[in-house]
DNA sequence: CTGGTATCTGTCACTCGGTGACACTATAGA
DNA sequence: TCTATAGTGTCACCGAGTGACAGATACCAG
């Protein structure tokens, strides 16, 4: 019926994975932990494990890294009246808005700020992701910036991002995320002319 | 005399291990250089690779990654009356200036940007030094501020240095980096009022 | 219901990054 | 010259990840 139950299974059991995967890491730390014991902990063996996952690392991020397409596309959908400044603080004040701050996000957050591997690989993929965002900034109609004005600012978005990611973690997650976003993007006050030689 | 030769020759075989790893690298791509590609191109084992270098990827930033204790350092001997964003662009600019131009530097740059592994390990590292930086911006005689500006102020200006960093390997090296970064602190101009409930 | 096809699975074998242990050699320093 | 120390090769090993093959399972036609 209109998607399919083979894909319903497949996200089935990637869920599973990645919540028993988590638990492991949880309780015995991420390096402790080899894919044999997670697969096994799943029913399945290490070759079907990465017929889920591409990485060891992966199976973090599944529920969390949604360093979505939405935002790219929400980047164009803005006035076009609007400072590239102000276009980031609510698209990205948006999409974090949609992050439900469950206990199981803080943990997961804990567990990558103790785990090198992990926040190698998510800045990694930050950064192909910021690419696209830095693009969709320039793309964008009515302002034009050129490329070095938008990869300040799409790193400068991303640094207030961490920043209240590693406050809220600090907090045990009983900070407001929205104001800790607002005050950092009020804090970083872009300089409204962009002239340059 | 003095400092030993065993660690002059070590020091010396370090850097030509660099120097082959680098040229393969860039010949022939990351991913396709085996560790004892490297070695014997260097005349010796694996093993002994591995008592020069941590990991594959720790070649590539032996002569870049100086994200030293130098800059933790000066950040405690800026005068107190400085603003903690000034304190930054003055330690960081004067950091940046001790890195020579070279052709060898562009091109580890480029390859860097090129092999996700890298971008990887390079921001594992980073963030590790992040955490340093920003104590230190705390730990600052004379103004206080709090964890989560001063995560925020140290974030935004190793974005700061990436925008730089990008904008100059896009310009083949030409580009000053000093007036980047000018540029860049200036335009993520930092709320002086730093009051808060 | 039946057959064909695509998908999922386990098994095996393999590559590569990285480590521990051991024996051997070269060197620094008394 | 003798001894402690550091560097080296060899070997065996672990864990992440991949390719290939074969068997099972579910979808979809007729």
């Amino acid at each position: 019926m209109g998607e399919g139950l083979r894909e319903r299974t497949r996200r089935a059991v990637r869920a599973e994975i990645a919540e028993v995967a988590i638990g492991l890491f949880v309780r015995q730390g991420f390096d402790n932990t080899t894919v044999e014991d997670i697969a096994q902990a799943a029913g399945m063996t290490k070759r079907s494990f990465f017929r889920y996952f591409a990485t060891k690392e992966d199976v973090v991020f599944d529920g969390v890294d949604l360093t979505g397409e939405k935002v790219v596309a929400d980047i164009a959908a803005r006035p076009a009246e609007e400072g590239p400044w102000e276009c980031l603080q609510h698209v990205l004040g948006a999409w974090q808005e949609e992050i439900h701050a469950s206990e199981q996000v803080l943990a997961t957050l804990r567990l990558i700020e103790a785990t090198p591997a992990l926040v190698g690989r998510l800045h990694q993929r930050r950064t192909e992701w910021r690419r696209r965002v830095s693009d969709a900034l320039q793309g964008r109609p009515g302002v034009d910036i050129d490329a070095y004005t938008a990869d300040l600012l799409t790193n400068a978005a991303t640094a207030v991002l961490d920043a209240v990611s590693s406050e809220w973690v600090r907090s045990d997650g009983k900070a407001k995320r929205s104001a800790l976003l607002e005050q950092g993007f009020r804090q970083l006050h872009v300089d409204p002319n962009l002239r340059q030689a």
